[in-house]
RNA sequence: GCGUCAUUGGUGAAGUGGUUAACACGCUGGUUUGUGGCACCAGUAUGCAAGAGUUCGAUUCUCUUAUGACGCCCCA
């Protein structure tokens, strides 16, 4: 048998429709704070990936998923959303439009060449956003607010901001050596992973798993105290507009990038729901200046954020939260002969285009297995044709709920279901209702 | 790339070196010759991830491969 291919998942069913209902909410979020859609491919030149990476980490070596196409040209499935990004703001040469900064986002697969685990696939889908050409720290703060909006209208409450700055390339260059003097002299206390990263990336001795409790992490410098007077007070401003926007967060030194473009603001979301996994950070983002011109392109001040959406389901999962999704359907029609069938179809075919979710059997089974489908779907009303009504122009139409049969007339089925099914009828529509609120708040004025 | 554990029908699963692979749900049909969701009855894996080996004989033991869960590395 052929299988699905390791690390990849088969969504549909209930949870494709919470796929599909994570990204309205995306949408509609991104559309209220003005970011526009971009789509960009999901395979590049591997070097789009590679460039400025280095070999400090294993990102090329083992995790990119790239191969040679036909052409013999090196091409690698993109493992996230920005580099794209950012590659077709320099290409084509968005940094000269009349708007400006650009402001974006996406929703899209992404691919790395990992081992499975608990909140890891190989293929899977980020959702993001992204300034480029802005260096103000208001960008910083705005991206992150326009993350806890989505969170929040998707029903999440056990979030947690965690904020850190690695300050500007000189800042950061500088806390990187004293992180190095600060470790080395008792690197041997260390586990073997840290040896290593003495070497090849420092800052990741901060979130050691096996060594955190060791005193030197404790006393460990922290970016903040060897940030420069620009990049401190920058950083403080972008706290201010935090606050401004009352957004919770909390200073976190632990959260670093590993690769060299990145500068400045730096964060992560995390659920903290004990349900949830090991893996709990659902975004992750930051600021990026370096990043356009490693691609060869103008140097452009860019900050953003990627969200895992499997890692939001899972939280929404953790949470316990129901989404407001619409189950189940308008109309189910039932029939056993072929006359009725075909009665089946036309009608079904009509309310279809007169703007209702409809379905029927192909095949006709037994009533009693027709009825169980109409239930199991969810119908909210059955249609059981029969020959004789049909020869008299008419309908029979069951309410599901309430189990009440009614005789319809063929030609009125559609104005029917208009006065059963319409979300705007008398009851829930009190126009009086609203035009007294309307004037009250009229007369505030 | 490394490690631990797992893989039995449509689903959840029990089980054993030996001629019929429990039980439950689901599904199909019937009791009820066109009004269901209940009840009862019947049917529903020549098959135990794939391949090889050990054996008189393997789903059960061994090896290889694949995949899954979890962890390490890494996490752009």
């Amino acid at each position: 048998m052929i299988q699905r291919q390791k690390g990849t998942i088969d969504i549909y069913g209930d949870v494709a429709k919470k796929w599909k209902y994570i990204d309205s909410v995306v949408d509609m979020v991104m559309e209220k704070y003005n970011y526009g859609y971009i789509r960009t491919p999901i395979f590049e030149d591997f070097s789009l990936f590679h460039r400025g990476i280095g070999d400090s980490t294993d990102i090329v070596s083992k995790e990119t998923y790239d191969f040679l196409d036909k052409g013999n040209r090196r091409i690698a499935l993109r493992p996230e959303g920005t580099a794209g990004v950012v590659r077709a703001y320099v290409e084509n040469k968005m940094y000269g439009d009349a708007i400006q900064p650009k402001k974006f986002y996406y929703n899209g697969t992404m691919y790395r060449y990992e081992r499975p685990q608990s909140g890891r696939d190989r293929e899977f889908t980020q959702f993001g956003a992204e300034i480029l050409g802005s260096d103000d720290p208001l960008s910083d703060a705005e991206v992150i607010s326009l993350a806890i909006s989505i969170f929040k209208m998707l029903g999440l409450k056990d979030l947690k901001v965690r904020l850190n700055t690695l300050g500007d390339k000189e800042s950061r260059d500088k806390y990187r050596q004293v992180l190095v003097d600060h470790f080395k002299p008792h690197i041997d206390d260390f586990c073997e992973d840290c040896k290593e990263r003495i070497n090849k990336n420092p800052l990741r001795i901060l979130d050691c798993k096996v060594d955190k409790d060791n005193e030197l992490m404790k006393t460990a410098p922290k970016t903040i105290d060897y940030l420069n007077d620009e990049s401190r007070e920058r950083f403080e401003k972008v706290q201010e507009y935090l606050d401004v926007l009352g957004i919770n967060y909390e200073v976190d030194p632990t959260i670093v990038r590993g690769l060299d473009y990145y500068n400045h603001t730096v964060f992560e979301i995390e659920d903290t729901n004990p349900n949830m996994g090991l893996n709990r950070v659902i975004l992750g983002g930051g600021r990026y200046n370096g990043l356009a011109e490693q691609i060869d392109g103008p140097a452009t001040a860019c900050v953003g954020w990627a969200s895992g959406a499997g890692r939001v389901v899972d939280a929404l999962e953790a949470e316990g939260i129901e989404l407001p999704i619409d189950d189940g359907i308008d109309m189910f029609f039932l029939y056993v002969n072929e006359d009725e069938k075909k009665s089946a179809i036309y009608y079904a075919n009509e309310l279809r285009e007169a703007g209702y979710s409809v379905d029927t059997e192909f095949t006709g089974k037994s009533l009693k297995s027709q009825f169980k489908k109409a239930d199991r779907l969810n119908a909210r009303y059955i249609a059981v044709l029969n020959s004789d009504d049909l020869k008299n122009g008419e309908i029979k139409i069951k309410n599901n709920k309430t189990k009440e049969e009614e005789v319809v007339s063929c030609e009125a089925l559609i104005y029917y279901m208009d006065e059963k099914l319409n979300t705007f009828s008398e009851e829930d529509f009190d126009i009086d209702e609203l035009m007294k609120t309307k004037n009250m708040k009229e007369e505030d004025k």
